[in-house]
DNA sequence: GTTCTCACA
DNA sequence: TGTGAGAA
């Protein structure tokens, strides 16, 4: 039906993904993983997070929520957080991939 | 609301 | 592996 992009798509505001920064308590409500967990995690080295400025509290985007819900997954799957982590890995670096290329060139049709 | 540490299952 | 409780 759409073989082009006429018009701006809400669901590929990937511009509004870019700049989408919450704390740990919003991740916990959007990933259902407890702040305990995630802080965890990133203890463990899973995950990684950013601070903000001046202040301690860590700050997470898309990605780092992508990759939280993706530990999550595995995790509930029977692997490990190493085992996880591992995979993830190995997505996050498609997923980035193709989430900077959408981002920089949604016009693209492929 | 967030951070950290100590301790437990 | 994940959580509870206390303290700041």
């Amino acid at each position: 039906m759409d073989e082009k992009h006429k018009k701006e798509n809400p669901l590929m505001d990937f511009d509004l993904l870019k700049k989408l920064v919450v704390s740990i308590g919003d991740v916990s409500e959007i990933t259902g993983v407890p702040t305990r967990k995630i802080r965890y995690w990133e203890e463990k080295g899973i995950i990684k997070s950013e601070k903000e400025g001046e202040g301690t509290t860590r700050r997470y985007n898309y990605l780092n929520i992508k990759k939280i819900l993706l530990v999550q997954e595995l995790i509930e799957e029977g692997f490990t957080l190493d085992a996880a982590a591992k995979k993830v890995e190995k997505r996050m670096e498609n997923i980035s991939e193709v989430f900077r290329k959408l981002a920089d060139n949604p016009t693209s049709d492929e």
